[in-house]
DNA sequence: GAGGGAACGCAGTGGTCCGCAGGGGTGTGT
DNA sequence: ACACACCCCTGCGGACCACTGCGTTCCCTC
């Protein structure tokens, strides 16, 4: 039932662009050791994440990062939805889904009311965070408790 | 982000036990036929749902599966957590989390958070709904539009 | 008490995805 | 020119998925 790194790793990221929005562009490198994540495989993740809108790159010497649009306009869902695909429990329980494609018996699916549920419950959490309050969040934290912060 | 076929199989024969309970024990076979499945692969799933005690087997000719408790006291999550294991999105999420071993640097995870929350909000929905209501809401389904089932 | 239905259990299998690593190409500031 | 950092393709060991096959054990029915 667990997401994949993928979702996390992106995750944490866009949180670190986020937080040093307005700074210059990010290195991959930097970020990656910011956050104790490969940065090989961190490359793979940003491509799409660039195709997205939800970041953009700067090449050359210097160059790296920086997030597509404001810390306040992208979601974890949107970050989720590029990097893990729907946000939903089942494919049945999809916005747009074909009932004539329900499982064997489309007209005896007991449980799909309960995997629709679900779908929204993940969604009211993930479409209504955002960058921006990722970035909040961390910073009273870092005021309550900064001893426990490098 | 899909859970497996292990959850939803499972969900779909309990549902199958609910719905007969009282007319003696219900055979795989029947099950998997009723409701689409392979009736071997069933079988695989079935053996943890009787190790944790959510359903009886009996066994002989004429034997079959019943449901372990009531109906209204078996909920879709029990069912996930035996098939699917934790009901979360991370493992850093779950309930008894040691902080320690969280991501590279504990003090520095800035999306905890989010999944907690992601995680509560699938418990709302599947640690509430039973059995039983499936029962109900598909058989108040079937008088409202009696035409669309078999 | 023989037959057969049905639960148990183990082993194997093709496929997909995960979580990387390696290596090369490309564009750009200094 | 050089270094830096993005870009992209490839491979790879491992895990899990969704089954299938086959044999064993139990127990009701006839």
């Amino acid at each position: 039932m667990y997401i994949s790194t993928k979702g996390r790793y992106g995750t944490k990221a866009l949180f670190e662009l986020a937080l040093h929005a307005g700074e210059g562009p990010q290195a991959l490198r930097e970020i990656a050791a910011r956050q104790g994540l490969s940065e090989h495989y961190l490359e793979q993740l940003v491509g799409p994440l660039r195709k997205a809108g939800l970041i953009q790159s700067i090449r050359g010497a210097q160059g790296g990062y920086v997030l597509g649009r404001d810390a306040s306009d992208i979601t974890v869902g949107d970050i989720l939805r590029v990097l893990e695909g729907p946000v939903s429990p089942t494919e049945c329980a999809l916005e747009n889904f074909d009932f004539s494609h329900c499982c064997a018996n489309p007209q005896v699916c007991p449980d799909r009311d309960v995997w629709i549920k679900v779908r929204k419950g993940i969604e009211q959490v993930v479409d209504t965070i955002t960058l921006r309050d990722l970035v909040e969040d961390w910073q009273s934290n870092v005021e309550r408790a900064p001893v426990y912060y490098i």
